[in-house]
DNA sequence: TCAGGTGGGGAAAACGTTATCAGCTGCCGT
DNA sequence: ACGGCAGCTGATAACGTTTTCCCCACCTGA
């Protein structure tokens, strides 16, 4: 009897000794191999049985070649957007026999990017999948080596890059949004965004093109954080400007923010000011007023990210990109302005 | 010029002979090794440089029997607990050089369990951390193979199986703010658990022990799956029941989904009803009225899960297991009761 | 001058698996 | 009777690293 110290796990060799077999024919059963004999496969499979053999990953990928691990790298992981598109890419893979790891980039600068990336490639990995929805995402798309299968997932509505994407049409969401709220009778839309630099938020172009189609003037666009203190603030400000009858958030949380804070200060949603959120995390549907919003369905961009990654990983070319349309959720918090 | 089709990475042998030394030298280098002279290190550096040569993870872990990945287990990923006790795994996994890979257990059933268990354990893992949230993480805990470094991840007072566990002490939390219901002078406290099985949930014992400690009577506990919906349906219930003036709940979807339906019956909170939640969700603090709720610091959980493993995977004998207590957070959803 | 370190580097083995190849049975068709 | 071809099996060679072993050159002290 072994003591516990000296265990070491059983190989191929151990199985191979037990069943009273060559070593390839174990192999040979374990990869349902045709061309053995039904004896040897049940002495195998007995052995196997017995001993608790495990086939050692590290080896067989080596040898083989063939992957069964898909890295993701996210700007974050318990976001709502992230965690929900990180569920749709595990639930895929598991169907396909493989495997997710998740690396966090902690900030688009080359240090964290770079060291998230050899993280990542210190791994046995078939592919990454680059969840696109913030600078560090988007750094670390581009610092990714070619020749490694790599697709993006993200908000845009085009593929940015040369690589394949699965995307959401953030532009048609955000302009449906922006034409409800005019449709009800808002003179104009204001905007709180993200912390997306520059014009690049799909969310924030269409907000820009619905007012431009209805000739409608376009306010200073208010820049915030993703989470809800900052639509707090805002808020705050808000509060204080007699011009705004509607506002279109960049997410929920500043939206709920947002609407917490014009409740501190006495405003009514929708009575006096309508509010837009977008994501429609489940809790909105809750709020009190519940939270008009746009459904992202994240889960199905994690599983088109994979499935468009299992296309590269097969060496298929000019893989398409994929994109979906988020549907506006009319509720609550949004009605005809005042008069 | 090689098509890229014919692309092969460049592995270590390519390396040295571009460097014109000799594999070994080449693996010292990486590996930090004394012992080799600075001008060769130099001539090695730059040659992985010109090639973005990138060792190959299945080789290199099989070779030395390292491993740098630790596996976790969970029956879900994008509830808030789950998504923030894998966001404190692969914070300190990240830190400690390694990398996370997620597996969904998709029920308690054998069948689910086993599966789930295979995939893991198809990669060159280092051990696994079993997020034993529910019945699903219970399972696979037991079901893993003996010899391989496990340690679970719970909301147990104490340690259930023979593995290393990180605990939250639910049951002290559930006790005190039972005990802070009732210190506002409420005659008794409902409590709607969760689907946990018979009385296994600490927040469901504590809450029983504090109502045993101070003598009142306890009403029977009411059943609710996680999700917001099951508590809104017992909201509508409660609603009809003149008895009821303070109702602890398992968790903080379940609170908002209840608090949603006595607003709606035309109840007020904590004026008719007070109501506290478990977990602490970032939204809960804008709610309307804001939730008293009990504050887990998951990330640090799964910080302390993979402290452990870590300790494990070292071959240290006799681990301990670590245990945090949540805290009481008060806000606005709890007063005296009625007159 | 020579024995005995010591810093430095290469040859070769090893890790556990899968792929390749060759060999051994029977059995078929000519 | 014999070539050929399935069906089955085991040796053996890879895969890309790290580890072990050994050798060489140099230096030191006697």
């Amino acid at each position: 009897m072994a003591s516990p110290k000296s265990y070491r796990a059983p190989v191929l060799a151990d199985v191979a000794k037990a069943a009273e077999v060559s070593v390839p024919t174990v192999s040979r059963v374990l990869n349902g191999s045709k061309y053995v004999a039904p004896e040897l496969a049940q002495r195998v499979t007995e052995a196997i049985q017995t001993l608790g053999y495990r086939p050692n990953g590290a080896a067989r990928s080596m040898r083989s070649g063939r992957r069964t691990l898909v890295s993701v790298l996210a700007g974050a992981t318990a976001n709502y957007g992230y965690a929900r598109t990180l569920q749709g890419v595990e639930t895929a893979a598991r169907r396909a026999g493989m495997t997710v790891s998740i690396t966090v980039v902690e900030s688009g600068d080359d240090e964290h990017v770079r060291a998230a990336i050899d993280l990542t490639l210190a791994q046995p990995t078939a592919g990454v999948i680059v969840l696109e929805f913030d600078r560090a995402g988007i750094n670390a798309a581009r610092a990714l080596p070619e020749g490694l299968p790599v697709v993006v997932a993200g908000g845009g509505s085009r593929r940015t890059g040369h690589v394949p994407a699965a995307l959401i049409d953030e532009r048609t969401a955000g302009r449906q949004a922006t034409e409800y709220l005019l449709h009800l009778g808002h003179k104009t839309v204001h905007h709180i965004a993200g912390p997306t630099e520059g014009k690049h938020s799909g969310r924030t172009e269409g907000w820009r093109a619905a007012l431009a189609a209805a000739g409608v003037p376009v306010p200073q666009i208010m820049r915030a954080e993703w989470d809800a203190s900052a639509g707090y603030r805002w808020g705050e400000r808000i509060a204080g400007m007699s011009d705004v009858t509607a506002v279109f958030c960049a997410n929920d949380d500043i939206a709920l923010g947002l609407m917490r804070a014009l409740s501190d200060r006495g405003l009514d949603v929708p009575g006096d000011i309508s509010v837009v959120g977008f994501d429609d995390q489940p809790l909105v549907a809750l709020w009190r007023p519940s939270l008009t919003t746009v459904d992202q369905d994240f889960e199905d961009l994690g599983a088109r990210a994979f499935g468009l990654l299992a296309q590269v990983v097969d060496g298929e070319e000019g893989v398409a990109s994929s994109v979906s349309t988020p549907q506006l959720v009319v509720r609550e918090s949004t009605a005809p302005p005042k008069g």
